[in-house]
RNA sequence: GGGAUCGUCGUCUAGCUUGGUAUGAUACUAGUCUGGGGGACUAGUGGUCGCAGGUUCAAAUCCUGCCGGUCCCA
């Protein structure tokens, strides 16, 4: 372990094929994205994680926006008293609340919960602010973190006690208005996702067992991980008046009479950079897709002792600007205390995306050698092709998603039969079987097998097959895996 | 929910069985030489041994509790 090959503790000791539980630990930490807080299950996210999270915010802030969504922002206590208005809702997430019982040395009145969701309280607020039938549809959008106590197995980004998110929140004077609100975010999460972080995802419904509690359904976005498991990536809800019922969210319609509205609420979460990170990564380290990366372009000039020096720092800087021009971020590293090659498995284990290196050699043949980092192609390019440089990274984003597509599909199995099932399911990845539509059969399914129903895919519905469990007709033939 | 395992400079680690004030590497700082895939030499800096109690003349080491991390299985 402690060999005198000092390397070996810098970069990632580990590959993702052989355990990948903990490389992927050693990527967030080794790559510097996150680090542990004090407390368990809490994590601090440093400059290049949030970074990312910034990048996604925006994308999806000028998605939003575009919808006709504001962003607004909700306290993190909410009384007892509200959180249990919708007891189906309550008794779903009272398990992981965490509780503020004292305010000093004072026992508060009314507990108060650190938001877990804020379905509740946004409502509370809405139904003051919603009177008319003018008032909606009512579209708000909140960032901010949730709590939820995860007292076992956390997981950087994936499972940890709060994690940052969006959760919107709209009105509709309508059901139709509603579900088509639901559609249309879950069409902005899987498009913003795709294109952003190169992830494919498989979108549809989740079963009763599975939808949010307090919804009348819910759609979700599923993708397949590297290691065979299924990532949850966003979910966006139809409410139906479940909510709008209990917290009053009434408007007066044309004709005067008052109806209780129609809601929605979704959300996604940090754990998109979580998957990104499985999806993308690599036994040297983090892998980002240019979209998203802090850093899309890392220069490093190659020189010997102050011999042709001043040339290749003043062709450095000149290309810099050039990229800087074109919108592409760029960083030179002028280190003088590292080699070129400690760079270069530095800037490998943090993902960036494109490699620059440039030398008296290269100079002199009026070119630079550039590196992709998804698939590690190095190639020379002119001093004149410097500008294909933004088609380049797109290229890399494209192929990016490519490659994971197929790495998905790859993962992805139609099964009809279930001992094929209990034998497939071992191998990770998603299983399409069909299935009656009977709770009892998918609550089977998982006891036996471990795997849940993780998405019912749009148009998978109405299928000739029997259901593989109990042999009945089947309604539909769902995504089951091992979840995250 | 069940089980296993770990915590010693920033990082990795020796020491723990058999108590006597902590070893080495790397990183860091300064300088010289280097520079195209984790460079070399010289000289330095850095640790209340996760926390709190207990046993003892003496605790990194033994005992108890707590905190935190990791992995496996439901």
């Amino acid at each position: 372990m402690n060999s005198s090959l000092g390397k070996q503790d810098v970069g990632i000791t580990v590959s993702k094929k052989e355990d990948f539980s903990e490389w992927y630990t050693q990527i967030v930490l080794k790559a510097k994205l996150v680090d542990y807080a004090p407390v368990k299950g809490l994590i601090v996210l440093r400059p290049d994680g949030y970074s990312i999270w910034e990048s996604l915010r925006s994308t999806f802030d000028k998605k939003f926006a575009k919808n006709g969504i504001r962003n607004g922002f909700l306290p993190i206590l909410i009384p007892e008293s509200l959180l249990g208005k919708e007891q189906k809702h309550f008794a779903g997430f009272n398990p992981e609340v965490f509780w503020v019982t004292h305010s000093g040395n004072n026992e508060v009145g009314d507990r108060l919960a650190l938001r877990p969701t804020s379905e509740t309280l946004a409502y509370t607020m809405y139904a003051k602010w919603i009177q008319s039938w003018r008032d909606l549809p009512l579209k708000i959008n909140f960032w901010n973190t949730a709590l939820r106590a995860e007292i076992k197995a956390t997981k950087p980004f994936l499972r940890t006690s709060e994690f940052l998110w969006q959760e919107g929140h709209t009105v509709h004077t309508t059901q139709e208005e509603a579900e088509k609100e639901v559609m249309k975010i879950l069409e902005i999460y899987k498009n913003t996702v795709e294109e952003e972080l190169a992830i494919p995802v498989t979108t549809g419904k989740k079963s009763e067992k599975e939808k949010f509690v307090g919804a009348v359904y819910t759609t979700t976005m599923e993708s397949i991980m590297p290691d065979g498991k299924a990532l949850q990536m966003g979910t966006s809800h139809f409410l139906g008046q479940n909510f709008s019922k209990p917290f009053e969210v009434k408007f007066a319609d044309k004709d005067n009479v008052e109806h209780f509205a129609w809601q929605t609420s979704w959300g996604v979460s940090w754990r998109l950079i979580g998957g990104m990170i499985m999806t993308h990564g690599d036994d040297q380290g983090l892998v980002l897709p240019p979209r998203v990366a802090p850093i899309q372009v890392v220069i490093i000039p190659i020189y010997k002792n102050n011999e042709g020096k001043e040339k290749v720092l003043s062709k450095v800087q000149e290309i810099k600007e050039t990229l800087e021009s074109a919108d592409i971020r760029v960083n030179v590293d002028d280190r003088s205390e590292l080699s070129p090659g400690y760079k270069f498995n530095d800037w490998e284990l943090k993902g960036v995306p494109l490699r620059i290196e440039i030398g008296p050699k290269d100079i002199e043949k009026q070119s630079i050698i550039i590196a992709k980092r998804y698939n590690h192609e190095k190639t020379s390019l002119g001093f004149t092709e410097i500008g294909k440089m933004p088609t380049i990274l797109n290229e890399i984003q494209e192929n990016m998603l490519k490659k994971s597509r197929e790495q998905s599909r790859e993962n992805s199995l139609e099964i009809s039969d279930y001992v094929d099932f209990k034998l497939k399911i071992e191998e990770g990845g998603f299983l399409n079987s069909p299935w009656c539509g009977d709770p009892e059969c998918e609550e089977k399914i998982k006891e036996e097998t471990g795997a849940d129903i993780r998405v019912i895919p749009f148009g998978s519905e109405n299928t000739d097959k029997k259901c593989m469990y109990c042999q009945k007709q089947s309604v539909s033939i769902p995504i089951f895996a091992r979840g995250y």
